[in-house]
DNA sequence: TGATTATATGATCATACATTCATATATCCG
DNA sequence: CGGATATATGAATGTATGATCATATAATCA
């Protein structure tokens, strides 16, 4: 690996400084793709909020409702139903209706596993 | 499991809708200390924004300096190392001085699994 | 020492976002 | 059908935050 300085030229003209231009490429040559990179980090950035983070650790004991949730978190009935929306549109939670009440559950076991790695991770 | 409503009083005077008291119940009971979910929140904050996930990404390919990664995301080197910061802050990558340059890695393993169970939820 | 390189920090700014209030939809019951 | 309950949606607002520029520190080299 060559620890020789470089200077790239880029197409508008503007130069990049690289130390290392083998780990540049192989960088880009490990990435996935933008759109795949762009879903990841949504998913963290859904659960990098605490209120969010809440719910879904909430459902991990099972599924629940709407105002069960409001009550557990301490915030409004509209705030719980604004990040559901949110974890939904995520693929992380699901909703089951029966009569005027919706329960929300874990949409996927990832999402369980997902939160013990993290865990693991804070309590190393 | 009673389907029943109920009100609950709360110290203030504001009442709270809830249906499910034993599940609102075991949702406090499950919950982990407000300070591991804080903690546990900005991990996966930290993960969720593109450039610093892009960042850690690159990194499970092995160690990198600053101006490598700047050429890499196509983001200023001021900008790459306030955001290796953050990264360091939470304990997600660790830096080795060699001279002039400081080479970032990952912190622990805890950090590739993390991503790569993310990657599968994504994937799946 | 002074010049150059590599990285860090501080200020600034434009944007994103979590929450709440008010209102809308949807389901059930009489 | 009309009233009540459960949830959803939209607007408004204060706050957080990612990016950049300018400047500061740190290390190497002449």
């Amino acid at each position: 690996m060559p620890v020789g300085k470089a200077k790239l030229e880029e197409a508008d003209g503007c130069r990049v400084r690289v130390v290392h231009i083998s780990r540049v490429a192989r960088a880009r040559d490990n990435a996935i793709s933008a759109s795949e990179l762009e879903k990841l980090a949504r998913t963290y950035k859904i659960l990098g909020d605490p209120t969010r983070l809440k719910i879904v650790m909430a459902l991990q004991g099972g599924e629940m409702c709407v105002c069960d949730l409001a009550a557990f978190l301490g915030v409004s009935e509209s705030g719980v139903s604004h990040q559901l929306r949110k974890l939904s549109d995520f693929s992380l939670v699901k909703k089951r209706r029966a009569g005027q009440v919706l329960y929300y559950s874990l949409d996927d076991d990832h999402v369980a596993y997902l939160l013990d790695v993290g865990l693991e991770h804070v309590r190393e």
